[in-house]
Formats: C-alpha cells, sequence, structure tokens
DNA sequence: CCTTTATGATACAACATATATCATAAGCTA
DNA sequence: TAGCTTATGATATATGTTGTATCATAAAGG
C-alpha cells in the first residue's frame, strides 16, 4: 500500500472536523460546503478534489468510524453484554462524531448498513431462541434500532451513564425479553 | 371559524399529495420545489403563498398527521396494548403518509415532538412501576424511540402483519420489560 | 536539489431559492 | 346571474450554492 501525501491526510483531518463540528452546531441540510471549507481553513475547490459532495464526506467518515467499531467489538458477538459494554466504551473515544453519525443517520442511511452488518451477528446469537411467533426480520430490526436509539440518548453529554450499566439495561430491556423464556410466554 | 377558499385547500391537497410522493420516491434532500410543484400542478410562485419552504409544508402535514393520531389514540392511554393496536389500524388508513412521515423524520424533529407529547403519558402510565435503577428518561425514550422504530418497520408493505399481533408484540417486547416483575430481575 | 503533486485563488456555468408584478380565472356573495 | 374579491399562472429578477476549469505557488517525496 502505497503511504499518503501528508497533505491529502491533513486536508481531510480537517475536513472531518469541522463537518462534525457544524454538523452538530446546525443541521446538516443548512450546512454549505463553503461554511465547511471556511472552518476546515482550506479552498473551497479543494474539497471537490477529496469528495464529490457533502455526503461522500459524510460517508467516509461513518465508513472509518463502522470500521473502528466493528475491530473493537467483534470477537464478544458471544456475549452480547459485554459487547454492548465495550461499544459504549468506544463510543467514549469519539462522542462528537458519533453524535454526528447519529444525527445524520437519515442520510448515509446508517440504519441500513447497521443491519446489514448486525444481521448476521444476531441470527447467530438470537435465532435458536426466540420468542414463538416472533418474525426474526422484526427482532433484527427491533434490537439493532432499539440499541441505536439508546446510543442517540446516551451521547447526549448529561446522559452518559456508565457502560457496564448501559450493557446492563440494554440486556435487560431489549436482549432478554426476546429470548424463549417461559415465564415471560403471556 | 373562516371557511377556506375551495382553491386554497385544492392547492395545498395537491401539493400534500406530490409531496409525499416524491419523498418516497426519491431522498427528501434532493426534492426541489421546481419538482413539486410541477407534479402537484401548480405554479411555482404558488407553493410560497402557502408555505415559506419544504421544511414548513413538511411539518403542517405532521402536525395534521398528529392531530389525526391522538384524537384517535387518546382515549386509551390506560390499556397501552389496545392503545397500540388501534394506533396501527390508523397508520393503515394512509400508510403513505405516515412512511413519508417517518422517513422525513430527522428534518421534522419527529422523535422530539412525540417525546413531548408521548412523556406525559407515558410517566402516568409507568413511571410508577419502573424496575428499579432505570432512569425514567432512559426509559421514556426507549419506548417511543423503540415504537417508531418498530412503526417504521411495519410500514414497509411486506412487513404490515395484523395490527392486533403488532400490538401484543410491542407490548411483550417493549413495555413489559420495563415494569418491575421480580423474575425480571437479575 | 529537483521533480511531482496538492493547494489557493479565481472565474464561471448551471441551478435552486425566494420575491415581485400583472393579467387572468376561479370562487364567493348578494 | 352579476359583480366583487382573491387565488393562481406566468414571468422576470436578485441572491446564493454547487460543481468545474485554470494557473501560479507552495509543499512534499525521492
Amino acid at each position: 500500500m502505497p503511504k499518503t501525501d501528508r497533505r491529502i491526510n491533513r486536508t481531510r483531518r480537517q475536513l472531518a472536523d469541522a463537518f462534525i463540528q457544524l454538523c452538530l452546531e446546525r443541521d446538516y441540510e443548512q450546512l454549505t460546503l463553503r461554511d465547511l471549507t471556511e472552518r476546515a481553513d482550506i479552498g473551497y475547490a479543494t474539497f471537490f478534489r477529496h469528495y464529490s459532495d457533502k455526503e461522500s464526506l459524510l460517508n467516509a467518515i461513518l465508513e472509518e468510524s463502522i470500521s473502528t467499531l466493528i475491530s473493537s467489538v467483534n470477537a464478544l458477538s458471544d456475549q452480547p453484554e459485554l459487547m454492548m459494554t465495550t461499544l459504549f466504551k468506544q463510543l467514549l473515544e469519539q462522542p462528537e462524531r458519533y453524535q454526528m453519525l447519529v444525527k445524520t443517520r437519515h442520510v448515509s442511511h446508517l440504519l441500513e448498513r447497521v443491519m446489514t452488518i448486525g444481521s448476521a451477528m444476531f441470527i447467530e446469537q438470537f435465532a435458536h431462541q426466540l420468542k414463538a411467533n416472533i418474525p426474526p426480520d422484526l427482532a433484527a430490526r427491533h434490537v439493532i434500532g432499539a440499541v441505536i436509539n439508546l446510543i442517540e440518548w446516551w451521547l447526549e453529554p448529561s446522559n452518559r451513564i456508565d457502560p457496564k450499566r448501559m450493557g446492563e439495561l440494554i440486556n435487560s430491556l431489549i436482549m432478554q425479553p426476546l429470548k424463549d423464556n417461559p415465564v415471560l410466554e403471556r
């Protein structure tokens, strides 16, 4: 792999940082590339030498973040609660970045992206012990959607409770209710 | 209350219909007002005589829909499962409209809007029987976010399972796990 | 040190938003 | 039905954004 020019890395880092800042300050929709390049302190035309448009930059940040998260969590797919705890610890490394990502999730189609990744993991872990009469599609969607929902809540600075506790809560509120525990049947 | 000119109602109905169609065909972001007025078959400038911008039109549709939903569901706040069943039956009256609304939820801040409405209802119904150590904020956010998530899933034409069953599933997957049932304590 | 390449600045075309104007058509009222 | 009122359509225009092209300069790499 050829190493990349320092200037390229520098420009892209500035763009990503400015993008995250501005997305949290105002709405993604009304963030213009002029604002962005000004905040990033690079020339306007330079933007297009790296990304074709605003959405491409967002997707680049998303893909990089997903890689980071996957590699920190991948080995724990057989221990859902620990996996969640580890995930929240990782989010704490760059909370603003992940806040931006969940805030703009409709643009990047983050949910669909995570569904693709997480469904296999989910089915392997849960499908065989699903409660009767719960459509597996619905179950997978519920787990992933509900976790992303709580992540979004938790990323608000005043809501950042202990990652371990978040793991426990997610386990008892989302994971356990899916399992075929007789006492849960109505 | 003064009755409104037929032309006004007609124009607004055409705009709303075209808006719903186009939002489902492509993304909200790249839907232009020229596309919209052309599809609605009204003059471009006429749009601004009714709404100040694209977002205002969306919010008008949202508020009208929320009113409809609330009045169909309001009396059932003490029977969560029946309330959910009734809600899903109501969604079936105009599925495309509600699909559009959940798809554009980031623009209209639908979640925040529903949180405002639903939190009071939620606290009255659940707060006194919340499991120990679950922050009420988190619980409210979880219920409302998870229900909206399943609504979005269910509105896909191939996922429209029986409303009564959806009520049962939501009750067992989302509502019950919040309650202070001893057997659920770990 | 010399070559390569990323950047900054600038100009420009295409397009979208938002407003203003005026003639016309449609609706309301008596 | 007649006549007044008002919403609409068409058009022109100002403004701002996107995306591309060009060229001189500065920075990086070998």
